[in-house]
DNA sequence: ACCTGAACACCGTTCAAGT
DNA sequence: ACCTGAACACCGTTCAAGT
């Protein structure tokens, strides 16, 4: 007995897709995740999630969009802590997601949207460190200290590398910014 | 008139497929080339790679193996330049080949060769970034600063900053290698 | 507007059969 | 030992048809 009147309004659906989409991709991963399964996990059929996403890779930016409002929610709560804690602190809350990072890194080149996402990620997270210093960053160097600190923390959350050993480089990255940034004492 | 005996030796059949596959993965991307477009352009049919190679993974490995060989090759021709410009030029050699670095990255969790090739890389990449050093690294910060060169790296590679970018964080890069590896004049 | 059943084109891989 | 034709199971996506 197929419903097919909207019993809840349009976003709330998308977002009930998006929840379920999200729990198989962090658990299993994006090629390893077909539509198929998600739509059993939301219990609609494939095509149903069609109406709501262009493709999956719109449906992954759902998730993505979903998975860093939450990560950027709960900066809050450490934004007081010295920066080497919350760059670690940031490291670890990637990890939790490393899988989709990659698979981001991929999909560039084959999703234009996805690489948008990824354009809008990379400015959210350096303005998001730079809010961090006592001073902004001198011009000069500011875009190669920011892309130092965000590759650096992608590797970091990509190449599993075990927690004191993210703790002490992300020391090392606060220490080196720090220390540009108050060299313009004047 | 299908030819069932070996008209070449093993090895260099491989190495045919190998050279097809290279060019379409280099050209097309992992996930879009088909391994039925690659047996065409090696003229046989698809399954017969299969007698060379046990799944797809393992003809990119195939690939991978040629193309580190071939960047270790080439790098003796620049071994005797400044650090930083031995980095730069990695980083543009790298380059070439970015997708299939963001392929290695993925399928990492899907394909246990694949996680052993890329490990060997990174062991690889750290020994020759090692010996142009004028003195080893001192043990305590030695994995941290190798950590953050091939970090660095990567991510100038597969986010494609532009060459004077990414010139002068490799001098930054080298730098700081310099500095700490000189600092050990005890 | 929202959803389904059925199909399409494609994919990696396998297998029985040939030489 | 080496290679093929044909098939298998699966995948993302579409479409005509239902309500």
């Amino acid at each position: 007995m197929p419903r097919n009147r909207r019993p809840q309004p349009k976003a709330e659906k998308r977002a009930e897709l998006i929840a379920a989409a999200r729990t198989l991709l962090l658990r299993d991963g994006y090629d390893a995740t077909p539509m198929n399964r998600i739509a059993q996990a939301a219990d609609v059929t494939p095509n149903t999630i069609y109406w709501y996403f262009r493709d999956k890779d719109e449906l992954l930016i759902g998730v993505l969009d979903d998975l860093l409002a939450e990560i950027l929610a709960d900066h809050s709560a450490v934004a007081g802590r010295p920066l080497s804690n919350q760059l670690a602190w940031l490291v670890e809350r990637l990890r939790l997601v490393s899988s989709l990072v990659s698979t981001v890194h991929t999909r560039i080149e084959l999703s234009p949207p996805i690489d948008e996402w990824h354009t809008r990620f990379h400015i959210t997270m350096n303005d998001l460190v730079e809010r961090q210093l006592p001073r902004p960053l001198p011009a000069k160097t500011h875009d190669q200290e920011l892309r130092i600190v965000a590759y650096v923390i992608e590797g970091l959350v990509t190449h599993d590398a075990d927690a004191t050993a993210s703790r002490s480089t992300c020391k090392a990255l606060a220490d080196r910014l720090q220390t540009i940034a108050s060299a313009v004492q004047e």
